[in-house]
DNA sequence: CTACAAAGATACCGATTGGTATCTAGATAA
DNA sequence: TTATCTAGATACCAATCGGTATCTTTGTAG
């Protein structure tokens, strides 16, 4: 019956839906107890103490962030659509979300000011991560003739990041499509014109 | 010596200063009465609560911000010289920021989910009215031939919010200008495409 | 000078916070 | 079967939370 690993990811997950959709400070460790049935005791087994489950939690919710937005750019082939393929999955987070309360890496970089250390280090760490997948995709796309390669990718990447993490904090506040729709409009632009 | 309505007004900006740099949640009535030198007495005695003096605080931080933006703007003549001067006034949030803590709009959208409607309700305000200002500068823009008239004024708006609050985001978490210095860029780009 | 009302200080409230010490029960190895 | 270890439950802690009731002080109208 007891299943301690299984206890862990448990608590990560519920823990972290928690941190995503109400925020990581509001977010009590009573709150984690009621929503996954298991005990302060339970929790402090696994977590030295809350920021560390927090800091794992964040972590955790990148991961899944991450399978779900490879899991579209596995499915094209040239870089073109692999980079449109993330525009449709920013698209998502309004219509149907990946992970409940918007993006993690927002959420957690407008929480974590300079008190909150190890918090702001992780969403670094988890901007780092987005931005480099892209980085990667724009490398080969370069590579295989398919975007040009005058083109400055930092700042493609930077560009491709900020408009879209604005757009969702919009569409969340407004609760409607329109302004990552608007957003994602003027990228699949921006995209075509590094086309090759 | 007794001034009430100074000490609502030091009340208002000294918890907007905390509000903003350290979250509305993450700040408690007692960081005011250290921060301002007033005691619950007197805080309670000007606001009804702490949801209350949460949507003044913002309220007044946004005032700031669009006090500071617009004169930004006046100083410039033509529709494209005012928007270029909002962008540089965004940039500035890193360098020399207009407010401690960034966009007021961007941190109160974050923490308020819809768990705290009052405080969603303020955002969407604030960034209505952004969205307004913007609005405004290209509809005058478009009436005195120094716009494009057939541009998209409200996607051109909403663009121009989305990336610039990404790329604040983005920069203070990185705590480099890299990021919002990019975005600009290529705002600055896009801006002159919409000139006559 | 005196009343009086309003501004702000003080003292308190129950509820909740993160965290810990201790206890119980279930898995496992001998 | 029994001893041992660990996963998890329970009970507690001081500190802090937002909020309120009450008291004192200050400015002001008469």
């Amino acid at each position: 019956m007891r299943n301690p690993s299984q206890t862990k990811l448990n608590i990560l997950v519920r823990s972290g839906d928690l941190f995503n959709t109400q925020g990581y400070r509001a977010t009590s460790i009573a709150n984690i107890t009621k929503s996954t049935g298991f005990t302060k005791g339970a929790i402090y087994r696994h977590f030295e103490n809350k920021e560390e489950l927090e800091n794992q939690a964040l972590m955790h919710l990148s991961t899944v962030m991450f399978q779900k937005l490879r899991e579209r750019i596995k499915k094209q082939a040239t870089a073109p659509d692999k980079l449109r393929s993330i525009l449709r999955f920013f698209e998502s987070y309004i219509s149907n979300p990946p992970l409940e309360g918007g993006c993690p890496l927002m959420n957690a970089a407008i929480e974590a000011d300079d008190a909150h250390p190890s918090l702001k280090k992780g969403a670094n760490k988890v901007l780092n991560l987005l931005e480099e997948s892209i980085i990667t995709i724009l490398d080969n796309g370069i590579r295989f003739k398919q975007l040009k390669p005058e083109i400055d990718k930092k700042s493609l990447a930077t560009l491709l990041i900020a408009s879209l993490e604005g757009a969702i904090m919009m569409s969340k506040l407004r609760d409607d499509n329109d302004a990552i729709i608007n957003v994602v409009k003027h990228l699949e632009i921006e995209i075509k014109k590094t086309e090759l």
